[in-house]
RNA sequence: GGGGAUGUAGCUCAGUUGGUUAGAGUACUGCCCUGUCACGGCAGGAGUCGCGAGUUCGAGUCUCGUCAUCCCCGCCA
């Protein structure tokens, strides 16, 4: 229980001011040390603004100085004393309040602390550990700045578009369950036996028929569910600052929340960046780094060669060549300190992602030079150095394939992982990049049929719309995504407003008039009540903080986030529940999945 | 589903070729110490070597299985 007369005047971090010497004040927090001389003994005092040297002398009052000469790690204290001026040879210059301390008369131990399974000053602590005490992780410096910079970011969010028109308004956790996109979380319905709730991926649909009615600027920050499985940068539940407007163009929300993005970073990291942020068509990321979402910190650009190597002597290229595939080339600065051991280990990289092999050359006095370089004609070797713009103690790395996918994944990796091992991606840049024109469709191969490559309600590209019907392949349309520094931060489209655009999209999607009432028949139904055009886009909050931070793990900034198994290891989640409950919900366990 | 890394004291880690009583730092307990701030000094307690088999005279160490955490592929915007 605290009082009013124990509660505190002051944060430990606030007395760093001259005007406080001498005044008589009261500290609240969490005991970080304690250093016992024999008689004067010195407490660390900590709270979410900092610590503050507290001092205990038996003179001033030994009550107080018995107390304090018990006071052990995480005890948490309530003391009062006067605000002294250190005297110069005792200043701490490592804490901002290292020039003040309080000579403590009264101290009481509001609640003792077991013994803590870590110190709160540790930054190497095993995540295992941290995850079972997330309670006390809170208390470490560092995880109180993540969730304290989510939170101003959210608010900088928040408050821009606040006064920018838009509403927040809450959409259903409890969803239709669609089977198109991610694995749905489902929820059993106790009051209709036999089906199923599923948990949003997103509120896509929903702010779709918000911008019907007439809402015209809605957003929210929204909770999402994906039953995949989890990575470094991907949870099972996440969140989006949701964002859509009605009568709207591609540009006019491109610069709006490019605007936003600004003022998130002004606001709060004291960075400008340069706006308009500059654009790249989705070909030029794939043909320049094989990937829709290229980290610009760094060159290295690629470049296909097929056409070149074709006609070498290289078996394997030339295979490739002939086979329809194609064999692109990473020119790598520097790549002279890549050893023999290190190509081993790229091929091993690349192998990862589906390549057989990875070629390489050297460049040393202008010429090439590698294993393989016999097989390539002077002319051909001349043309390489020429089209790949290499220079001396350049490597050239080769991947070629017939699976167009395997030459891009590899690649693209290949060259973020060179980019990490020397040394260019840089935390203190912020690189964005708007990626435009992506296609609408792309090619699957098993189901042998168009995939959307965003959703089934993007829109296709006006002067690609009579492409609808010839290729469907070549069709684009206006989605955008926003990357930084090779992270997708969020991506949006203009959607479909017209009810047979729709129909048609849904048709070569090989989703039946049918079906498509079936899933999304509310959807179409809206979109003939003098729907608006209409657009908008979704912000992955999480990952952007997590960039922001210069972190590389998503759930440093998440307040409670799941392990890889998707186990909350604090709180022992999921768990199983009773016979009665599951009779309720009229579910049954398999007979081999209980009692696991 | 697959590949890789890790698992030894509360925490962070070391542990040689398989060898006798498994160590360090820190934290913890007791004592000493009036200007420390990673305080210092002395003493002490603390271990299912993740778990289970196996090989062996003998396993922290070798083999197999299994569990947990992390990273990656598949999956997922």
């Amino acid at each position: 229980m605290i009082t009013k007369e124990l509660q505190r005047t002051h944060y430990c971090g606030d007395i760093d001011k001259e005007e406080l010497v001498g005044k008589r004040l009261v500290i609240n927090g969490w005991v970080q040390n304690y250093r016992d001389h024999g008689d004067l003994t010195f407490l660390d005092i900590r709270d979410r603004t900092g610590i503050i040297q507290l001092v205990f002398d038996p003179k001033t009052n030994p009550d107080a100085h018995l107390i304090a000469k018990k006071a052990r790690s995480e005890d948490v204290i309530s003391a009062t004393g006067v605000v002294l001026l250190r005297t110069a040879e005792n200043i701490n210059p490592k804490i901002p309040t290292g020039k003040h301390e309080v000579k403590i008369d009264t101290i009481e131990i509001l609640n003792k602390s077991k013994t803590p399974p870590f110190q709160m000053d540790q930054t190497e602590i095993s995540e295992e550990v941290r995850l079972k005490y997330r309670f006390l992780d809170f208390r470490r410096p560092e995880m109180y700045q993540n969730l304290l910079m989510r939170h101003k970011i959210t608010h900088t969010a928040r408050n821009f578009l606040h006064q920018n028109g838009f509403l927040e308004v809450e959409t259903p956790i409890l969803n239709k369950s669609t089977p198109e996109g991610a694995r749905d979380f489902l929820v059993p319905s106790r009051l209709s036996p036999g089906k199923f709730y599923a948990l949003p991926q997103s509120p896509q649909i929903f702010k779709q028929l918000l911008m019907v009615g007439g809402i015209e600027k809605y957003y929210q920050i929204a909770k999402c569910f994906r039953d995949e499985d989890l990575r470094a940068d991907r949870q099972l539940e996440f969140t989006q600052i949701d964002i859509e407007m009605s009568f709207i163009t591609e540009d006019d929300i491109i610069s709006l929340m490019e605007q936003m993005m600004a003022q998130v970073l002004e606001e709060n990291y004291r960075i400008k960046i340069k706006l308009p942020i500059r654009r790249m068509t989705h070909q030029e990321a794939m043909e320049k780094y094989a990937i829709d979402r290229p980290d610009l910190r760094f060159g290295m650009e690629i470049v296909d060669v097929t056409s070149v190597v074709k006609e070498s002597e290289f078996t394997v290229f030339k295979s490739v060549a002939q086979s329809g595939g194609m064999i692109k080339c990473l020119p790598v600065p520097e790549g002279s300190r890549l050893s023999r051991k290190d190509m081993d280990d790229l091929i091993a990289f690349v192998g990862k992602y589906g390549s057989k092999g990875m070629a390489w050359m050297r460049v040393k006095d202008g010429k090439l030079e590698s294993n393989i370089v016999k097989y390539f004609s002077d002319a051909i070797q001349k043309e390489l150095i020429e089209k790949t713009g290499a220079k001396e103690d350049y490597a050239l790395l080769f991947v070629g394939d017939v699976k167009k996918k395997v030459v891009y994944d590899s690649l693209a990796n290949l060259r973020l992982h060179l980019g990490e091992k020397f040394g260019l991606r840089d935390k203190s840049k912020f690189e964005f990049v708007w990626i435009v024109d992506f296609p609408l469709f792309e090619w699957n191969e098993e189901e042998n049929r168009y995939d959307s490559v965003h959703h089934p309600f993007t829109a296709p590209k006006m002067e690609d719309i009579n492409l609808l019907e010839k290729d469907p392949g070549k069709v684009r349309s206006d989605a955008y995504d926003l990357v930084l520094n090779g992270i997708e931060l969020g991506g949006g489209s203009i959607r479909i407003h017209n009810p047979d655009v729709q129909k048609k999209i849904f048709n070569l999607l090989n989703i039946s008039d049918e079906d498509a009432k079936i899933k999304f028949g509310f959807l179409l139904e809206a979109l003939s009540y003098g729907a608006p055009p209409h657009g908008g886009l979704a912000f992955g909050l999480d990952r952007m903080v997590m960039e922001f931070q210069g972190l590389s793990n998503i759930r440093d900034v998440i307040a409670f986030p799941k392990t890889q198994k998707g186990q909350d290891i604090m709180s022992d989640t999921p768990s199983e529940v009773t016979q009665k409950q599951l009779e309720e919900l009229n579910v049954k366990i398999a007979e081999n999945r209980a009692n696991k």
